[in-house]
DNA sequence: TGACAAACTTACTAATCAGTAAGTAAAATT
DNA sequence: AATTTTACTTACTGATTAGTAAGTTTGTCA
């Protein structure tokens, strides 16, 4: 599963085969029909298993606790610890891109993922402006899908120009969100 | 070269063959080998395609005389129109997400359009900047990559999500940008 | 009228793809 | 000790992939 999660953020879902994985584990492509009778089968435990981490984080007192600033910066560094600094894209953001070529299990969990990052986003927007920390016009519900679809570009973004792009839009975001006028 | 235009952002590079264009075009897989040797080829063709078009908007008078702010809505123009309404995605961000499956030549056409797109948004933004029309803090070019990103970004949202999202989303960037404080 | 080139088709190839059926070895359970 | 389960391997299948070689039709031009 970390081999599919790895490859799907680098290549996409059309990108890979059962023949990568067996090769990279040394195991023939008849090892992982067994874990995962079909392809979609192994992408969807792949994505159930990033949106019950991310669940867990957010739930997690250590991050729920967090004042609205603090929270934001946790969530920006997922991106860049863990994607941006490997040249690897958001799950969401790849699997969107294929969408129309993709089982519809699959699609019914990258909605469902995208959903969810984008409702957690837009709480923790709702939060800091109510507490005076960040500054934005507009509703949550628009600035959340500006700053998620941002990240998911900037990622992809990052592939082509390198990873001191992707770090800019991240202190634009700040820069935005924090500075008053 | 128009339905492998439309292949690239409905599906992706590798989620597509000669095989669906010679279908839909109702002649044999040879005949566009004839016209374009290997798949690259293709591809490079459409990049090149896309982003000489874009040069000839951008440096037509209809556009470049236009006041900042108007230049900028043609931008999103651009995105709503032929890509959201339509369930396509910016060749730039589609090919970025499969970037490391990619052939070099394409990456090269990746990377060009992409510099390309954001040359000219920083421009702009700037020309808007010092016309008092638009108001944002950090540089022009952090400012573009958020902008050109979010776009990409949301345009694949767009698929699991629903086009209000993408519309969202660029009446979110129109507030930020255009309203002081 | 004949030469030639453009735009194909027919008929392949070798590789790769997801997926399957049957067999095996070792570990866990009864 | 016997049985069952887990985790594979071996050996495939049929479909699809990009790409090729050789032949055919159609229109253009000298």
């Amino acid at each position: 599963m970390d081999l599919a999660e790895s490859f799907l953020q680098e290549r996409g879902f059309n990108g890979f085969s059962y023949a990568h994985i067996a090769d990279a584990l040394d195991v023939k492509n008849a090892a992982i029909h067994y874990h995962f009778r079909t392809k979609d089968d192994l992408a969807c435990a792949v994505m159930q298993r990033y949106r019950d981490r991310f669940q867990l984080w957010v739930n997690n007192s250590r991050i729920k606790d967090l004042p609205p600033g603090e929270k934001l910066d946790w969530f920006f560094s997922i991106y860049t610890n863990t994607r941006a600094d490997n040249g690897k894209v958001c799950l969401a953001g790849s699997l969107e891109t294929e969408f129309h070529s993709l089982p519809v299990s699959l699609r019914e969990q990258t909605e469902a993922l995208t959903c969810e990052l984008l409702a957690w986003l837009q709480d923790t927007l709702q939060e800091g402006r109510e507490a005076g920390v960040f500054h934005f016009g507009g509703d949550s519900v628009s600035k959340a899908a500006l700053i998620l679809s941002s990240l998911q570009g900037a990622l992809q973004m990052a592939r082509a120009l390198g990873t001191d792009k992707f770090h800019a839009v991240v202190e634009q975001h700040k820069q935005d969100l924090l500075v008053p006028a």
